[in-house]
DNA sequence: AAATATCAGTTGCGTAAAGAGACTGACCCT
DNA sequence: AGGGTCAGTCTCTTTACGCAACTGATATTT
């Protein structure tokens, strides 16, 4: 059987997933974060193998994450460069280094920091609401299922003790 | 060959991603961010095959993501519940949702909608920095490299375009 | 002129992981 | 006794991953 892809279902994080969820892809937008757009400087940064590093480069090109861009000509030879949609995915990218920062630090400390240029202090991000402004946090959210279909399935799956609270 | 794995690379992402960068991981955390913890729940509404669920569960379970609590004896069942590390990845599934609502709209909208109880909106995340309060872009962040090894590495590695820019 | 190096792949092969479905085992209800 | 629920385990087949070797176009070195 081929490896289940999430695109039928109706869910956001799922259609995400589906173009950057595969092993290595979020490693190799990170190094293109960081400014490596070649073929051999991912390969030998990373690696990964010639062949994944090439399946994952032309997925992230035909979703428009990435573009291919000729830099000589004789023999032509490209760098990979974020699009615009690629260069939002930068907050899933911060999300995750927070998350390890915080729960599985290296003692020897980090060896990269963000900067953040606007007020110069190192990276630390926080998910806030773009109306109040407030921390977004899992306990802070209640989930509103706009479908009746869904809310009978949920209804039916959930555990009790969220299925009884009203 | 087993897939490489990312434990030994010093970087926040990559062992973030060692974690829960597993296909189908992700989505399961959802269902429980959503109230589903039983393994047939999980089951269903997933449409996972049995033995992957296994897997996954008891991976995350190992690395303190989620915990396992019998809710009845005889026979000895249980649920699958969030740790606080767990109820942390929080923000990294909603920059996920983020990114799909945004380049990956379904035409028939959402079918679920995540309200911030102290605002009564729905979701609209944002990352920004903790000491200004502004939002973080890529192109907003400058990338400083604490050790020189790497220094070296990364400039022999990245493109002209970034390693002639000082 | 021949050998070596660089870059960006492609091809072939062996192993590991994913997926479906059947099976197990402990209980419950009727 | 028969059927249902829950949480797995086992087996089997198909993919995916990882490595190494190869291709092909050009540049540089000997």
């Amino acid at each position: 059987m081929k490896r289940t892809n999430f695109q039928d279902m109706r869910c956001s994080i799922a259609q995400t997933l589906n173009l950057i969820g595969e092993w290595w892809t979020p490693l190799i937008l990170r190094d293109i974060f960081y400014g490596i757009r070649r073929f051999e400087g991912l390969l030998t940064h990373l690696g990964i193998s010639r062949n994944i590093l090439t399946d994952r480069l032309q997925a992230l090109v035909e979703n428009d994450i990435l573009e291919r861009r000729p830099y000589q000509q004789s023999p032509e030879r490209f760098e990979y460069w974020l699009t615009e949609r690629g260069i939002d995915l930068y907050p899933i990218l911060i999300s995750l280094m927070a998350w390890g920062d915080r729960w599985l630090p290296n003692e020897e400390g980090p060896l990269i920091e963000l900067i953040h240029k606007e007020c110069g202090m190192p990276a630390s991000p926080e998910v806030v609401c773009s109306h109040c402004r407030k921390p977004i946090t899992a306990r802070g959210m209640r989930v509103n299922v706009l479908s009746e279909e869904l809310a009978e399935e949920l209804a039916a799956v959930r555990s009790p003790s969220v299925r009884d609270r009203k």
